[in-house]
RNA sequence: GGGCGAAUAGCUCAGCUGGCAGAGCACUUGCCUUACACGCAAGGGGUCACAGGUUCGAGCCCUGUUUCGCCCA
């Protein structure tokens, strides 16, 4: 391609289809055999397979990619392990809204149909999902994709159960659970998002048997009265003492139903009497059970009234509600209503609200497992960053309770316990039985239920490498080096994975947690579908480009904080592209045919040459350093700096007369190997962050092999030039000087400008040196530099560490102008001076301040002396 | 109610072990200078939320307050 004309403006398009394939096909994203030592494995968070990436994965990929292909490129046997989640409710959801649309329901179809039907939607929507990931540019390795109902996973699944079973650490139990009235399914507490609500709170005035008086009893939902097997007070209470022992008569249903003494009852809420539903209320149960209460079932599993509610069957629970409190005031029995503000649950999935609702169910005990995953991270062998969120993790499995894993689903992992028709026993086995293992009857009936997909996810450290068997990518790749995740699922994934690591693998799953924030809109809002702001990546790529949007993602991103993403900032990474794709293009022709050779070009390289070339062993340095500490929007922002503002900005500026000038110029070897030596390094440093972008122009450059994706990661060279850096460091005030000055005075950019630098002190030496790079980016003609400069009477003039810079403009200098802009400089010098010379007469600062930080003010004090001198001057004999 | 985080230029955010307040975008001015107008050059713009304290010195450390966001109950 080098031989094509390369079209102004960078075409993404093209470039972005061309390698993908080229990588895979060359087998780079998988890990490397030869691997003894040390290793780097990572594994995507699985996303749902019926779902589309967003741009929260785009962002999550792009880190993880980054890591990736740079440790690939620095030579370790690398592996990204890709994959995706059958996400139980959330599939059958969209799948039963589907077959809404027909008009029709699961149970229409069957069990197994309707599973064969979600395994469809499957293979469609996984298509989707893998598309784009490789649109995105994810190195991973697709031989090893893993799907959470694969065999190989299931089978893991039904182990842990069955091991965890054995353990006595799963068991079955009737107690509340988080029920979703419209998903028909059990929720583990994660599941439920907690709202605050404009609620009231309603006075119920239940009779005393056998008195004209009643007991009041405050509720936020007087429709679990039917429900009710006692009301509760504060032992110690007095207002409540006369009742002790009494009965009271529950309205409508006209059960007798005993007052109960409780410790947990807050004498401060309502009354400081309530009513107990122990079916539909957690603190309820616990308090029924402690006193031998008989919990009644008011509601069917929709939330509609049940055969126990007398009049009110087959009312929902909000028709109950407003039936109730009616009849109640009715007859006189509602004592009040009060506005009151409370948390209610919502499903997270179809955001209804949730009931808590008593169930038989499977759990899992949670505590013994807890414990391993919060010493790990005590004895530091586990590390979250942002640090901060390692509170959070210990927060919650310090109180972690158990663990609700079975759903009313079809979709997902089926429980792997049967029971005996026969003999009722209860089996629990990896592989379905045959025969009972008591009775030897054939007739045995699995549970109906499956996991919560938690329940595969947090097996996937291990369960994606083979786990139970002993394969070798068990051996080679478990524990992983790193996972990148957001904090949004720190419990319902990261903390089980620790624990899961712990209990069957004997160790962590990986040392380094690495969350990252979360992708919001410009507004700062959470993206969502129903604000339909949630922008899809794929659009933004065919627009600005993959490298574009990954670059973005990174630059916007502070570490572990959330990302103000809109679309338009897109352009941020766009534009860069495009800047290096033109620096590119400017130096290409004259690297045609350049065989690098360092020997020859050495005794030619100049300040300039020698700067750059330190500037990018700085820039190789600071990336990597910031990579290992996953600073990656730092890292990003190093190759941006070091590419637009070191490389384009100067060094290509000061380089093009001698890139003009030819290869047969005298030295002209040492600028072509400056400039390879630069755009090599470069594209290499910033393939990880825009991979197809560097891929294509790694090809269109000179004496590269191979393919940069598995080029050797850069390493900096061992020192800084420091005396080149000092050089073009004042050339850059100078020019800067130069250009204020020309600015000031209106003179065009085009206009060349007759120049005096009067220079003093040993720097005179290197601004005479430096004269043709200022002459040129000053576009200084005639210049004049050196210690003897006259000041010429009429000018405008600046001073920089002491030089200055004389623009001689008689007739065309606007006195009053340069006057006022003169003593506004004077003015902050002045400021400046003063604040300096404070400080320096303060016995305090200098009795107690670091040595240095006193010898550096003065310096400080003595240059600003200097320069408010000749500012000073410059003014009087503008007269 | 408990915990965590944030508050710095119009916007989005950097600012490390306390020592001269920064970037990108936006804005103003001048430039289609033969790599790039997706660009170049120059410029304006800040009571570092507020009130105390520590210190020679505080955007940074400590205490309190306010506002916003998130998580948990």
């Amino acid at each position: 391609m080098s031989e094509i004309e390369l079209p102004k403006v960078y075409d993404h398009t093209d470039v972005e289809r061309r390698w993908y394939d080229h990588w895979v096909d060359r087998g780079y994203f998988r890990p490397r055999e030869d691997g003894a030592g040390p290793q780097f494995m990572t594994l995507i968070p699985p996303p749902n397979v019926t779902g589309t990436l967003h741009i929260g994965h785009a962002f999550n990929h792009t880190i993880q990619d980054v890591l990736t292909r740079w440790q690939r490129m620095t030579g370790v046997p690398t592996l990204w392990l890709p994959g995706t989640d059958h996400a139980g409710i959330a599939t059958q959801n969209v799948v039963e809204r589907r077959l809404a649309s027909e008009g029709k329901t699961r149970h229409d179809l069957g069990r197994e149909a309707f599973v064969a039907e979600v395994w469809k939607w499957k293979e469609h929507y996984h298509a989707r999902i893998t598309a784009q990931m490789k649109r995105i540019g994810d190195s991973v390795d697709w031989s090893r994709e893993r799907f959470t109902m694969d065999e190989g996973l299931s089978r893991a699944v039904r182990e842990v159960f069955v091991r965890l079973y054995k353990k006595g650490l799963v068991y079955r139990g009737n107690r509340i659970i988080n029920w979703c009235p419209r998903c028909l399914t059990a929720l583990s507490d994660e599941e439920v998002d907690h709202q605050e609500t404009d609620g009231k709170l309603y006075y119920l005035m239940y009779p005393i048997k056998g008195t004209q008086r009643h007991v009041t009893v405050a509720t936020t939902r007087p429709e679990t009265m039917l429900g009710d097997v006692a009301v509760a007070v504060h032992p110690k209470d007095k207002r409540f003492a006369p009742l002790h022992g009494k009965t009271v008569i529950l309205p409508f249903l006209r059960r007798e139903i005993p007052i109960v003494l409780d410790e947990t009852v807050d004498p401060k809420f309502g009354t400081g009497a309530v009513k107990v539903t122990p079916a539909h209320d957690p603190n309820d149960f616990e308090l029924g059970k402690r006193h031998g209460l008989t919990p009644v079932t008011a509601m069917d599993p929709s939330a509609v009234m049940n055969e126990n509610a007398g009049d009110f069957r087959g009312l929902s629970r909000e028709e109950a509600r407003a039936k109730i409190v009616d009849a109640l005031q009715d007859r006189g029995l509602l004592a009040r209503v009060e506005p009151h503000r409370h948390v209610v649950g919502h499903c997270q999935r179809c955001d209804s609200i949730i009931e808590p609702y008593l169930s038989l169910q499977w759990f899992v005990s949670m505590k013994p497992l807890a414990k391993p995953a919060l010493e790990a991270l005590q004895r530091g062998e586990i590390t979250i960053l942002p640090r901060r969120w390692e509170k959070v993790y210990m927060r919650w499995l310090e109180g972690i309770r158990d663990w609700c894993i079975s759903r009313q689903l079809w979709w997902g992992h089926r429980i792997p316990v049967w029971t005996c028709d026969g003999c009722s026993e209860t089996i629990v086995e990896v592989e379905a039985p045959t025969r009972c293992p008591k009775c030897g009857g054939a007739s045995l009936k699995q549970d109906e239920d499956v996991l919560d997909t938690w329940f595969s996810s947090w097996l996937w450290p291990f369960s994606t490498l083979g786990w139970p068997e002993n394969s070798r990518d068990l051996d080679r790749f478990y524990p992983s080096s790193v996972l990148i995740t957001g904090p949004d699922i720190i419990f319902f994934w990261v903390a089980r994975m620790v624990m899961a690591g712990y209990e069957f693998m004997g160790k962590g799953p990986f040392p380094v947690i690495y969350l990252h924030g979360i992708v919001r809109d410009g507004q700062g809002r959470k993206m969502s579908k129903s604000l339909g702001n949630s922008a899809d990546p794929i659009e933004i790529m065919e627009k600005y480009g993959a490298d574009s949007l990954r670059l973005t993602l990174l630059l916007l991103s502070p570490q572990g904080a959330d990302i103000h993403f809109s679309e338009e900032r897109v352009d941020l990474g766009r534009h860069f592209a495009n800047k290096l794709w033109n620096a590119f293009r400017l130096v290409a022709p004259h690297l045609k045919g350049y065989v690098p050779d360092e020997q020859a070009a050495r005794p030619y390289l100049t300040d300039a040459d020698h700067w750059i070339l330190s500037a990018l062993s700085t820039a190789v340095r600071q990336t990597t350093r910031n990579l290992k500490a996953y600073r990656i929007g730092d890292a990003a922002k190093d190759i941006y700096d070091f590419t637009w503002r070191e490389l384009c900005d100067w060094y290509l500026e000061m380089a093009k007369p001698r890139l003009y000038a030819g290869p047969d110029a005298p030295g002209a070897d040492a600028v072509r190997f400056t400039v390879h030596r630069v755009f090599d390094t470069v594209l290499r440093l910033l393939h990880p962050f825009m991979p197809y972008l560097t891929e294509e122009l790694w090809h269109a450059l000179p004496a590269t092999q191979g393919d940069v994706c598995v080029a050797e990661w850069p390493v900096p060279a061992r020192g800084v030039h420091r005396d080149a850096e000092a050089k073009i460091e004042l050339l850059k005030e100078i020019v800067g000087a130069v250009r204020n000055l020309r600015s000031e005075m209106n003179i065009p950019p085009a206009r060349k400008a007759h120049v005096l630098i009067r220079a003093v002190g040993e720097e005179a030496e290197i601004i005479r040196g430096q004269r043709d790079a200022i002459a040129l980016l000053g576009k200084a003609e005639p210049l004049e530099a050196g210690p003897g400069v006259k000041k010429p009477s009429v000018a405008a003039s600046a001073v920089v560490r002491g030089h200055e810079v004389f623009l001689p403009l008689e007739g065309l200098i606007d006195v009053e102008t340069e006057r006022k802009r003169l003593e506004k400089e004077l003015e902050k010098v002045m400021r400046d001076f003063d604040t300096s010379m404070r400080k320096l007469q303060n016995e305090d600062f200098l009795g107690k301040a670091k040595k240095d930080v006193v010898e550096r003010e003065r310096v400080r004090l003595e240059s600003l002396g200097a320069i408010k001198e000749k500012l000073e001057r410059n003014l009087e004999v503008l007269g």
